[in-house]
DNA sequence: GTCTATAGTTGGATAGAC
DNA sequence: GTCTATCCAACTATAGAC
């Protein structure tokens, strides 16, 4: 891991403890164990460290979702994939997920236009899926919105539970997780 | 409404946006119209500010948590009574509640140590009434964290979900909601 | 109750020595 | 690549006139 890297980290750590806005470069390059100066030789400023982070995870979920949408399977096993796409995000960069949910509204000019179209379109697309479930039966007949805000609700809050958990209890996430989810949407067979 | 409550509610409309660290005194001033300076005769500052809007919604889930925890309801009549209580501190406070829900961690002194209790005491007894519901066989013998953690999540979230959408579609998810979280949980009758 | 003026501190970022 | 020193803008909050 190069320096730039380690800062990308910290600083994903720092601002998911207190929030991009209330963490200084001053901070950030005391937990680099270094001045804060010295932080500018590897990056141009703090915006860029927010959109590096951001835009890093928008884009595994948008090739996760690339994926996902286009292979052969049901509805119902697309949206067990993508149930475990977050469950592994969530895992791979807990805290740059965690600033992405908390802090795209400080992404400033082109990043904050990337992530806006990124984010619309992984909702679309989520969406189409649902939709598609429902005209096959595969799920119940409810209001999409519902079943939507449901499914992303939770899907949004895992980066909040895995840093507290041991392995064991996250196995037993990745195994109850998609059924329970499911479970409500599915239709009686 | 008298001046200060005029302060706190376009307060709260600020920080929901922008986050607490990210909005200035100016801005608020600005916002409401006057001077930084004027603010000061009506709040001693910004912490207070903070402090009242979470501390305000806290209180609200506390008691509503001790009206259904002592009610003769069954469990899962009580975990559906949880989930309207949300829908509806949601709809009455949404700036204050998605200020709690973001800025919590920026509370400072004593008004943090209230809120933590708060919150802990509220989810041990959301916890206490999942455990009876498993124990009387209302519910699934599932892993009680994940039940646990699936429903907090939706609940949580609901205040992102409750500005973008019409009165309708807020009667849809009152009418959908709690079966949709309760079925997946239900155990087969 | 609101204002102007300002104190005192802290923020992001740069210059230039080593 | 890291440092010291520093610029300058912006921050919370106060003093005191009206």
């Amino acid at each position: 891991m190069n320096r730039k890297e380690q800062i990308l980290n910290t600083a994903a750590q720092l601002f998911k403890e207190r929030g991009y806005s209330a963490v200084t470069m001053r901070d950030l390059a005391t937990a680099m164990d270094m001045k804060a100066a010295s932080l500018y030789n590897h990056i141009s400023g703090k915006q860029e460290i927010l959109s590096s982070l951001i835009l890093k995870v928008a884009n595994e979920f948008t090739n996760g979702m690339d994926r996902i949408k286009v292979n052969d399977d049901s509805a119902f096993a697309k949206a067990e994939q993508l149930i475990l796409l977050h469950i592994k995000i969530a895992l791979d960069y807990t805290d740059a997920l965690a600033v992405l949910n908390t802090d795209w509204m400080h992404l400033e000019g082109i990043a904050y236009q990337d992530y806006m179209r990124l984010r619309k379109n992984y909702e679309l697309d989520f969406k189409s899926i649902l939709e598609v479930g429902i005209s096959t039966g595969e799920f119940k007949n409810m209001s999409l919105e519902t079943m939507l805000f449901n499914l992303l609700s939770t899907l949004r809050s895992i980066y909040l539970w895995i840093p507290k958990k041991t392995d064991q209890e996250i196995n037993t996430l990745k195994m109850e997780l998609p059924s329970l989810l499911l479970s409500g949407i599915k239709s009686y067979e």
